[in-house]
DNA sequence: TTGGAATGTCAACAAAGCTGACGTATTATG
DNA sequence: CATAATACGTCAGCTTTGTTGACATTCCAA
């Protein structure tokens, strides 16, 4: 009994693929957090606070409505985060200009060193494996956790990224 | 002032894309948890018992320990959710026979029903983002997820992937 | 027979999520 | 102008899932 299909085009979609695609996700994501969380250990400070960090750096000046949406918690659970970086002097809270109500938020000097040292660590883990694989299986990667995202995700995942060329 | 440089081998690791290859780690895992944690909620269950049974699904009569190391988790912490599942009778734990200390952990019929539906939503969103990018990308995606995990990691994610071939 | 391994369990605690309720500016709208 | 809606902060209490530390049991192996 002979293949019937061609194979590659089919059989990459088994429930046995699958299952390897998902388990490379659950261990590649603990490889991809590991650094940053190694790091952070020992200071007052999680993943949670990593997060914001990050996602302020990339999008300073943005309001917590906004941060919200990206990090898809409550504002209570954001809250209590963005107070410690507050109170710690990591990040820094503005008024509005235009619109008094918001705030906006930026990373204060001792933030930025803080958030350097993270997304050092954490880029490092990746260029790392982007070197090793090559950019053809980089742009696969990027095209696969694309299309795994939510549709909401994706929008504000794009939005990010072009709003920083 | 022209380009020195060949462009691609060299852009696409520059600190914007990796950048962006960690933006795309965190909104796309959000999606591959999110249509199994949506069927946990509800039940007294989350996260953590759906690797478990991920996990003894996958390596059926696998012991406490080997499950703790794949997890990555204390003993207490696993225990408290491998219990829950074991009174509810959806894992059964056998003495072991060679070794009577090991407990040998299976999946009962309604636990393997659980585990059915939560990996069918799961491997539904895995297929149709692979459908969509096609098989080159996907092999792109698993190299990198396989050069991101920690050295240990990578050991336990083959020994998995090669034990059920 | 004795030490170490595998497992289970108790207690206490921490990080980070959640809901609900409420207060206070500020802006938008009828 | 009065009122409604928005943006934000905060209090209280709860859940899940992780952590340490301590201790008991059972069993294998030297």
């Amino acid at each position: 009994m002979h293949d019937m299909q061609g194979g590659e085009d089919l059989l990459f979609l088994t429930d046995e693929q699958l299952r390897q695609g998902i388990e490379a996700m659950f261990f590649a994501y603990r490889g991809f957090t590991a650094d940053p969380d190694r790091i952070l250990e020992g200071m007052a400070y999680g993943r949670a606070h990593h997060r914001a960090i990050h996602f302020i750096a990339r999008a300073p000046g943005t309001n917590v409505n906004n941060l919200l949406a990206i990090l898809g918690v409550t504002k209570q659970s954001l809250n209590r985060v963005l107070r410690t970086l507050v109170d710690d002097h990591l990040v820094e809270s503005r008024v509005g200009t235009s619109d008094k109500r918001e705030r906006h938020l930026f990373l204060t000097e001792e933030g930025a060193v803080l958030e350097r040292l993270l997304s050092d660590a954490q880029r490092a883990r990746l260029r790392a494996a982007f070197r090793t694989v090559g950019p053809e299986a980089v742009s696969g990667f990027r095209k696969v956790l694309e299309a795994m995202m939510d549709a909401d995700m994706r929008r504000k995942y794009f939005d990010i990224r072009d709003s920083s060329l």
